[in-house]
DNA sequence: TTGTACGCGTTATCAA
DNA sequence: TTGATAACGCGTACAA
């Protein structure tokens, strides 16, 4: 590794030089400059980011803190948030906690052992001890997908969604509806399942049947829907993601119903994959990429001290396809 | 935040015992290891990993560069890739080059600065100066999913994985087959494609259409087997990614084939999405979760300064499922 | 306009 | 068994 040593020795200049050229602070006269320009080019000089850090307080490195990026929400979010942020000339530290607390621990220690100027998380449970100890080291925090007690939070009114997906099923006739939903522990899915049935009871009715579920693969999905199908015979089945859905599909097609014939399908998200299916499905669109982009901004007027900016309205978005119709 | 000094003052002992208790290296008498172990618990002290890095020479942190984070398959890579090193006790510096050489070369440069032990990467060029200038660093690197000229790498064979789409179809009696890919500048989608054209012609034919396209999401690819469908009907069509599969399957679909009675369409990768079509997509599998322990493996032995690892055997697989059948 | 020297938080060497 | 201290690479007062 090239230092700073080396470039002041080749450009025959002081490191004190050489570091005002490359942070460009102080006066450095147009001769010397180049020299140590070209010295830098030469041997692909990069400072230590762990000096740089030790001595100027700041990593430039912010923490992004997911339950998973196998999953495709998660991933695009994390796409994004990383995008935004190395446009703001900031490193983003990805980490997945692949649901674990244990991992969320740890992962949180390395962050403050990182010393990150910044963290932005979407936490598997808000009890988590990993948050207190980030809030008590004095770490920005901006809450995103799902809100965090005390706070910033960049996400979704899931409650509102809930109602969007049972309105919309109202809308079209149908008074037999199902639900089902995973991961039954995530605070997102909880909350638009409270949605629906707040929606459903103003129409005076329930759930026919609520199937929740500890995983969200795709199999775990069609096997939730299918045991509710066993169950009882709604006109409509909520998703309370575009996978639930999915996977109620397969379970509807498996007992040989027709969608949107027999039973109507919506689901929630609009990931890639509400495309996939024949009919497309009709879904709860939520801006991912906003989400990521707006929590970064957030994120960033905290760290610069700044005024917190006023909650970014974050529009939910019915997006009618193939899967729901009258009934 | 707190540091060694804190912990030494209120364990009443010399930074230097609290360094060997917290590395666990020296001697160090019980009662004082009890004492400086409380004082670690109570001020949830960690050691500045910046500090760390520039005294030991070792950062413990892995970069992970990869093309995009939003693309399904690189985000379970990514996460099995993090996983793992996770599990071994590395911090993975997770960077999506969303494709563009610019943010590889801004990444390249931040691992180096970093001081990252080593590299996972799936580049998107292979002349990239990126490559060169770890290299150089005398960086340990690993490729994975796509080798890179003189490096180890974890990959599957594309090429046999190529051959393996076109002998399944031409197995079923297929003689008139197209092929549908993106993104084009993909090495593993060229090689594939190089693997089709090479067991057609085993057969003394040729596709009859072969459509490659810059953009792979799901619209793109809907696209492009569309235009293909417009021009010429073969019996058949191979995608190079399950995304140009779907893709085909659709546009099939909006041009009222059936799929497999009238088309019949394979795809590679097997990723989650393989199965949300109705009938479910037939692919070649790729162990992406495989592909990537492997990665961590072979890093970590090269790092360690270990004998080369045998390149690992990456087992393809035909998935039959529903879209393919005898023409 | 440029250079010297100190300190950031650690680890490791050497003495005690 | 413990402690004082010299690096590690950098940024910045301060001196020149």
């Amino acid at each position: 590794m090239t230092k700073i040593r080396d470039i002041a020795k080749r450009a025959g200049a002081s490191i004190a030089t050489v570091s005002r050229v490359v942070n460009g602070s102080g006066y450095v006269s147009a001769g010397m400059r180049a020299r140590i320009e070209a010295a830098v080019r030469e041997l692909d000089y990069r400072p230590n980011a762990g000096a740089r850090a030790m001595r100027s307080g700041s990593s430039r490195m912010v923490g992004v803190l997911l339950p998973a990026l196998d999953v495709h929400f998660f991933g695009i979010l994390a796409h994004t948030v990383e995008q935004a942020l190395f446009a703001r000339g900031y490193q983003a530290m990805i980490c997945s906690t692949a649901e674990s607390p244990e991992h969320e621990a740890a992962y949180v220690g390395a962050m403050l052992a990182q010393q990150v100027d910044g963290v932005i998380m979407a936490a598997v449970a808000s009890d988590g001890a990993g948050v207190g100890r980030l809030v008590a080291a004095g770490v920005p925090i901006v809450a995103v997908d799902r809100a965090l007690p005390g706070l910033a939070a960049v996400a979704v009114d899931h409650h509102a969604g809930g109602r969007m997906l049972a309105r919309h099923l109202l809308d079209l006739g149908h008074r037999a509806i199902g639900v089902v939903g995973a991961p039954d522990h995530s605070a997102p899915v909880q909350e638009r399942l409270a949605g629906i049935t707040a929606e459903l009871a103003g129409a005076g009715l329930a759930p026919v049947a609520v199937r929740l579920g500890a995983e969200h693969g795709f199999e775990a999905c069609r096997a939730l829907a299918d045991a509710l199908l066993g169950e009882v015979l709604p006109t409509a089945i909520i998703g309370t993601t575009d996978m639930a859905a999915i996977g109620a599909i397969h379970a509807a097609a498996g007992r040989g119903l027709v969608v949107p014939r027999d039973l109507s399908v919506i689901g929630f998200d609009d990931l890639p994959a509400a495309r996939y299916t024949i009919p497309q499905l009709t879904t709860v669109a939520q801006p991912v990429r906003e989400i990521g982009q707006a929590a970064v901004e957030r994120l960033l007027a905290l760290m610069e001290g700044k005024p917190a900016l006023p909650p970014p309205v974050l529009a939910l978005r019915l997006v009618e396809r193939g899967t729901t119709g009258r009934v």
